[in-house]
DNA sequence: CGCATCCTTGAAATAGGTCAATATCCGTGG
DNA sequence: CCACGGATATTGACCTATTTCAAGGATGCG
């Protein structure tokens, strides 16, 4: 029976979440000899919005890779105030690092909508690591991406004003390269608040200061009347 | 002449600095099979207090780990202020994570004061990587090593005000658990600052904060009078 | 011993956090 | 399709932490 449930689990995989794992940071660099392998231990998993998934220090024995919704990385100090490590979005693996650094969650993750993730088991995924050096390149792959971002972030906290990370994220969302645009944010904004580093209060501020240069929010829904504006801020 | 002079170096690798790079975060993990392979590539680099190693844009083809000294990695904004990503002391590896990124790096290298670097070759590093997973997961761990510090630091910024930062900093460099100690700071303060994303003043300030649960600070000497009170800080 | 560098201290300016009140949004059910 | 109500977002006022600028003091190297 509870291997009939997993098996209906991997099979009820829909097309939409197969084909979004398959092109998922993790899985996407690997090619058709492991593939199917690794597909044989991921299960799907549906959480409610605010679910906790694990809390740091929790023993570990998965890690993540987000098919739809979003979901939160976060620290709590010891007054319990929480500050966001990283967002991640359908595509987006996370706690991969404990392949190789422990069986302990470093950090809380919490679903900040409803979500689907594939759960990667820890240990069957080292079995195949182990044996697939393609598999290992496509974590380094993964790390480096990831610490890359985290770079970024510590730089972007400690160089720029909250109107300035704003501004920045706005023309990381953006596809065109001049003119005007608009564009929708794809979650909250105390979600988007979190991820700057910034009260969600902050954030409103910093929308509002970025009027000035042609910023107008309505809902999710901001508009850009001039990028290089933006640029220059 | 010129392999002459590359052999040359490796051969004038003195004990001392071999015997740091063979414990290196990096080279420790791997084996007795694939070591003599890497340090058949490494090389030695000197380098004077505040030379700029490599800038970020700079075309990369060599990662490196500290032998000797301290290194700053850091970014700067358009206005030209910087800011710290990373200090790496002794056997600290830094810009690894290029050989899966690519050829640019991704931000500035400067030492912080004399310092000696094992230089590694990206090219005919991914060749003896590709050969040998025993290497691949060496990088993974280092990489998942410095993800998992670039999280800290992301939560500590955002969670902890400076003399807490300081006094975390403090707690993680001293040997006892409890009671008094002392503490010799490896580098100077205004190092010290960057790291933990303070402006040099505001170290000094949260220094002087932190006498009343008894720190006392004499240039590089730090006397802890009672470690318990500093973790309630 | 002297000079340069580094560190500390003070005072003023600022960015952002917190709290509280109001406004807006959006999913739900009528 | 509209109206309702809870959740989200905005705004204002205030407060605090940290930066910035400027000056004085300590430190250590030559």
């Amino acid at each position: 029976m509870g291997s009939r449930e997993t098996v209906n689990k991997i099979l009820r995989l829909n097309t939409r979440d197969k084909s979004t794992l398959l092109r998922s940071s993790f899985i996407a660099q690997m090619g058709p000899t492991v593939v199917p392998a690794i597909l044989e231990l991921v299960s799907i998993v549906n959480v409610e919005a605010r679910d906790v998934l694990f809390r740091e220090g929790d023993h570990a024995d998965a890690f993540y890779s987000v098919l739809v919704g979003y979901v939160r990385l976060y620290r709590l100090n010891k007054d319990g105030r929480e500050a966001d490590i990283r967002i991640c979005g359908p595509s987006d693996t996370f706690a991969e690092c404990l392949l190789a650094l422990g069986d302990t969650y470093v950090y809380n993750a919490q679903a900040a909508e409803p979500v689907t993730l594939a759960r990667f088991d820890l240990q069957r995924m080292r079995q195949i690591a182990e044996k697939n050096p393609e598999v290992l390149k496509a974590v380094i792959r993964c790390l480096s991406d990831h610490l890359l971002v985290s770079m970024d972030c510590i730089a972007n906290d400690r160089l720029q004003t909250a109107p300035q990370r704003v501004a920045h994220y706005l023309l990381g969302s953006v596809n065109a390269e001049e003119g005007a645009t608009s564009i929708r944010l794809p979650f909250q904004k105390s979600l988007l608040a979190g991820k700057l580093g910034l009260a969600p209060e902050a954030l409103s501020r910093a929308f509002s200061s970025l009027r000035r240069v042609g910023v107008t929010v309505r809902g999710r829904t901001i508009q850009i009347s001039d990028i290089n504006a933006l640029k220059d801020i």
